[in-house]
DNA sequence: CTCCAGCCCTGACCCTGCGTCAAGGTCAAG
DNA sequence: CTTGACCTTGACGCAGGGTCAGGGCTGGAG
């Protein structure tokens, strides 16, 4: 007769795996001697090898008995799923080595490429780092709601950084990032956006724009704005005061007063940069 | 401020993935509100983002606060740490998938093919069914301990069983598997077993054999025998009496009354079969 | 006879990445 | 006031065991 330890060795696993299956009910429990010892027969090697031998080739314990005892068509059914299964598994894995490959190949973390030639861009253009996080981080944002539509975005951010009034009004934007409500600079930055927007919106009247920015993500994108410029509820408030509310989708303050349809924003995409030209 | 229901939403995640992450540490405990609600602003739904785009690459939980914090070098050494492990993983699950291809194949369940071959051909020759499946687990056990030999093993057993009086023999102790202790035939058997025995003996008389079976092994097979035959101790008894001991390594009784050198066994890898004739 | 090493036993917690109750508090609408 | 949809903490569950903890047994040496 055999101890556990016996048994465990002959079959090539370990003592704590033998009393696991006697728990998963895969392996009978044997008779104990007088001192409460389990005791093995050289049947219950095989039958541990068997068991083994399955879970060795990637079947869950759960399936082991079934397997045991299947037939041969049962067997091969069984074989099927467990392969389709690993097969899965090997798809993910695979899925994931390209992910992080991309990861380290400069996809910054959620970034999609365009958006980070974008980022890359503005830093060649001068703009602050502060202003470049906070423009990252609206992206990933974005990407993660809506991932097709981002490169036709980047395609419009792209013609308007390059675009001299916009880039101006922009930059000048960034340098205000970190400026108190009260910065006399606030004022006549109201003024100039508010100026850029009738012209793109004169524009753009009676466009039928499409709208693919959800309310949700257009709140959530404001929010961050909020967030990130200690002075942005000083010039969401001046932008107000010019007839102007919102900033990623900014709309007339009295829709009713223009037209009975919903205005035609200017540019839902693009946060903290106003109207685009598209 | 958002809810962590709303945040959840944003990130594409469970509201219990989100906890998940707080007790972790890799997301920060937010404010709560006077009730005790969880609020988060905008800033957690990119680092939440951030997370799980490490996760949805195959990064451990574990391992994501170090990566969101790493810088470039950190960053690509921990990367290629990973992918070493999902490619050691993908190389497992194909191993697993090679395996439970070749079950489902016929290996059946821990048999190497030459053993499954030289199953087939007792069935042929009219083995019984008890008998074979005896022998089977024998070799299941062989095959756990010594893979490698199997194959040479296979080729001694083959030829023993198309040998004329050796498969006779055989055949006679298969139609006495199941027979009681006091079987009138088993005194015949044990002569034609040790008369066969003494032959092969003499034949192989000096041969200075390798042994490549552990006693062990031998222990564990004779075990095996000694399990499945009711009457396998009256015929061992009835062996001793003739002068040999043993089973599986089968052995003269008093190894000193004839040389001072451990006796040449006979065949110690054809359990339940007499001596071979390699 | 005692001592010690090396077995054996059960019970319980640990790992991953959450899913899924359970039991109760809160909030907004009707 | 009620209802249903949220929110809270706490706990168990999954696969396949690893790893103590705390105790009992056994066999050989001194």
């Amino acid at each position: 007769m055999l101890t556990i330890s016996q048994l465990a060795s002959y079959a090539g696993v370990t003592v704590r795996a033998v009393r696991h299956y006697h728990a998963k009910g895969l392996l009978p429990e044997p008779e104990r001697d007088h001192s409460g010892y389990r005791r093995y027969d050289a049947a219950a090697v095989v039958e541990l090898i068997r068991i083994r031998t399955l879970a060795d080739a990637g079947v869950p314990l759960s399936r082991v008995r079934e397997l045991l005892a299947a037939g041969d068509e049962a067997f091969a059914a069984a074989v099927e799923d467990i392969d389709r299964r690993l097969r899965a598994e090997i798809r993910q894995r695979q899925r994931h080595r390209v992910r992080i490959a991309q990861l380290a190949a400069g996809d910054s973390l959620a970034l999609p490429r365009e958006a980070v030639a974008y980022l890359n861009r503005m830093h060649e253009l001068g703009f602050r780092k502060r202003l470049i996080e906070i423009e990252r981080d609206s992206w990933i944002l974005i990407a993660a709601q809506m991932p097709e539509q981002v490169p036709a975005f980047m395609a419009i951010k792209h013609a308007q950084i390059e675009h001299e009034t916009l880039r101006r009004l922009y930059l000048d934007i960034g340098d205000l990032a970190d400026c108190a409500p009260d910065d006399p600079r606030l004022p006549s930055l109201a003024d100039r956006v508010a100026a850029f927007i009738e012209a793109a919106a004169a524009e753009a009247a009676g466009v039928e724009e499409e709208q693919p920015v959800s309310d949700d993500l257009v709140a959530l994108l404001d929010a961050a704005f909020v967030e990130s410029f200690p002075c942005a509820p000083r010039l969401l408030q001046l932008l107000e005061e010019r007839g102007w509310t919102g900033w990623t989708n900014i709309r007339p303050m009295d829709p009713a007063a223009r037209s009975s349809r919903q205005p035609a924003s200017v540019d839902r995409a693009s946060p903290h940069v106003m109207p685009s030209y598209s």
